[in-house]
DNA sequence: TAGTTCGGAGAACGGTTGTTTACTGGATGA
DNA sequence: TCATCCAGTAAACAACCGTTCTCCGAACTA
């Protein structure tokens, strides 16, 4: 499977993962429609001229580090969502595992934030692209859960959105607090998204109860 | 107050709303930090080297569209702080609102949307201090309802947090909903934004109650 | 071994950028 | 009325950009 690749094939792949890293590296100060392919190649070590062989341009750039660093993310979820402890550990450990990714990726998780609503088209719509297949993922392990018993599914997708949403918002708050250095930032930032987890958690919980008798409204929209 | 300013006053303030008209507009489609300094005095119509009469570089423009842009909505999201419905005619009376803005004041809207982790720090911070004073205010709000009694300090923030994020993240996605065209969409970004609002308003109602008895935890160290 | 493929180098292109320096002419205030 | 101020102008600067075209040499294939 992956002794088969000749020495050239090898080469080349090693440029291309040599050209996003550094793209990803520069991308820490900066943001993508600002990215010159000069730049780049400048810090590979290589001719400007070869960025052809492996990029259109920056922009399919990009979306290539969008599959990258989405991709270790979908597995780290993937991990969470498999387990079966009760709301309260769970909480702790999506948040713990967050946290642990945000440390051993935050060029990631800064370049995931800063170009989801960047100014290039194709890797905002591969960035939502993305985002939407986890929620879908989300939402299918939600519907497996015996809270979500009698929910309809497009409130178990709401809830599943909520979540991805304060995953990303959560890692994004974790990376700004460790940079400005102040003490306790990144601490509080943990403590403070657990709450809102839980806060989340319980009006899941409580959500038909109190949704009784409503289920009629807004019909025929939809 | 307003007719004081004397012919040259006025004409420098006019010129410089267009300078901050033309960066917006030129900002639909891209980003701060490859936004130049040509580009936007080309659009306006005047010498590239006016400019400086005006701001020392696009970073300091940046920081007045961040004035510009949050200071509308803090007004709108004051007056529904004021008001006194029941939890669920805010919610609809808020989510209305923040869409009427949104087509009131799109452009607005993307730009703090894209450079709120964007690639210019003078910039992320002027958004994130506008950021932290409104959800502080949302907080006092909060705190001043019959629902928050007996809450902490510190999960009030958190709630608020939670809104104000909300309210952001709503913003967004309606511009996108609206961008791509597709025809259901930004109404059913509405109808689930509104879900979302309702599940946490009921997470609100039920937090003391569920947290019982465990007031303790976490002792030390905040 | 001979011929082909292809990642990368190099030079050159027209065009754009931010910034400086010196200057103009109308509003300003005594 | 007259000297001062100052928003905007004009020209020039070196630096950088993306892209094209041509060529090289090592890795491939047959």
């Amino acid at each position: 499977m992956s002794h088969s690749l000749g020495v050239r094939q090898a080469q080349k792949q090693k440029t291309r993962q040599a050209l996003l890293d550094a793209a990803l590296g520069l991308l820490e100060e900066q943001s993508l429609s600002s990215l010159g392919l000069r730049e780049v190649t400048r810090v590979v070590g290589i001719a400007p001229t070869a960025f052809y062989r492996h990029f259109r341009d920056m922009g399919e750039l990009g979306v290539a580090l969008v599959e990258e660093a989405l991709g270790s993310l979908h597995v780290m979820v993937r991990a969470i969502l498999a387990e079966q402890d009760a709301a309260e550990e769970r909480i702790d450990r999506t948040v713990a595992v967050v946290e642990q990714h945000v440390r051993q990726h935050p060029l990631h998780i800064r370049f995931v934030a800063r170009e989801r609503h960047g100014g290039v088209r194709a890797v905002r719509q591969a960035i939502a692209g993305e985002l939407d297949r986890f929620a879908q993922e989300v939402a299918a392990a939600l519907k497996s859960q015996p809270a979500s018993e009698g929910w309809r599914d497009e409130d178990v997708r709401m809830l599943a959105e909520l979540y991805v949403d304060r995953l990303v918002t959560t890692a994004a708050a974790l990376l700004d607090a460790e940079e400005d250095g102040a003490e306790g930032a990144a601490g509080q930032v943990v403590r403070r998204s657990r709450r809102q987890l839980r806060l989340i958690s319980i009006g899941r919980r409580h959500w038909r109860e109190d949704r009784r008798g409503e289920g009629e409204e807004e019909r025929g929209e939809g």
